[in-house]
DNA sequence: GATATGTGTCAGGAATCTTTGACAGGTCTC
DNA sequence: GAGACCTGTCAAAGATTCCTGACACATATC
């Protein structure tokens, strides 16, 4: 039987230079790794996972925080049965291809960190 | 023509937690991101690259240095017919994929970071 | 009320990148 | 020798990121 077959097959989106800057320094970090791995096991709320992974709250809720920017992970909150409101987290189910073409395409539309600090993008 | 057919169309190796890590941060960069880009285009010696992407040398030298590290591009010390030793980069042929399950399987085996500076593998 | 659970944020220090301006060396041509 | 190229390294400053210990707010139980 073949692999899997979840999505309708959808070859490679092809990137933005700012969206992959963002997923490649999200994940280029031992913690915010380890956090993905985790996840991947199944969902969980932020305080029993810091416990898990052994960080602390204010920690996690910063790296999960860089995660779900980059859509990486996903989270929600929800009320408890007994009242309580606790922030679920998911990994997202992400796929990137990383080889030199997409890199150098990835480049031209980079608006980022480049000179200036580019935050005028309000506008 | 068919794209491309140089390798043996070698599968996905799995990467380990710190090759995967240190290929990530590298990459994670705005400026390091446009030096595989450029370098995309063709090879090129560092003094030119550092004019063509508009940084300085010393700067520019501490990426490749990084980018290299990672093994995503290769630089050769070359004498020119001149005499003038310079040292040409071009990009490696590199190919990753980035799923919640490489990365869950990257983390199980990180020996970076963690805790201890973990300095001592010189052993 | 006191305690235990959950949520979030903030300020400040520690640790790491990133960046720049010298400086060293080399060969070649004028 | 002086100038134009190339290579490399270093120290110190600047900018980010990372991390910790408070603090605030909720709800439910003892």
């Amino acid at each position: 039987m073949p692999e899997v077959a979840d999505d309708n097959g959808v070859p490679p989106p092809a990137p933005t230079g700012d969206e992959l800057l963002k997923v490649l320094s999200a994940l280029g970090n031992p913690h915010r790794m380890r956090i993905v791995a985790a996840l991947t096991e199944g969902r969980n709320y932020v305080s029993a996972l810091a416990r898990q992974i052994g960080m602390g709250r204010p920690l996690l809720h910063m790296h999960l925080q860089r995660l779900e920017a980059a859509g990486l992970v996903v989270g929600t909150l929800e009320l408890a049965e007994d009242g309580k409101a606790m922030k679920y987290f998911e990994v997202a189910p992400f796929f990137y291809e990383l080889s030199p073409h997409v890199i150098a395409r990835a480049a031209a539309t980079i608006t980022e960190t480049a000179d200036r600090t580019a935050k005028e993008e309000a506008k």
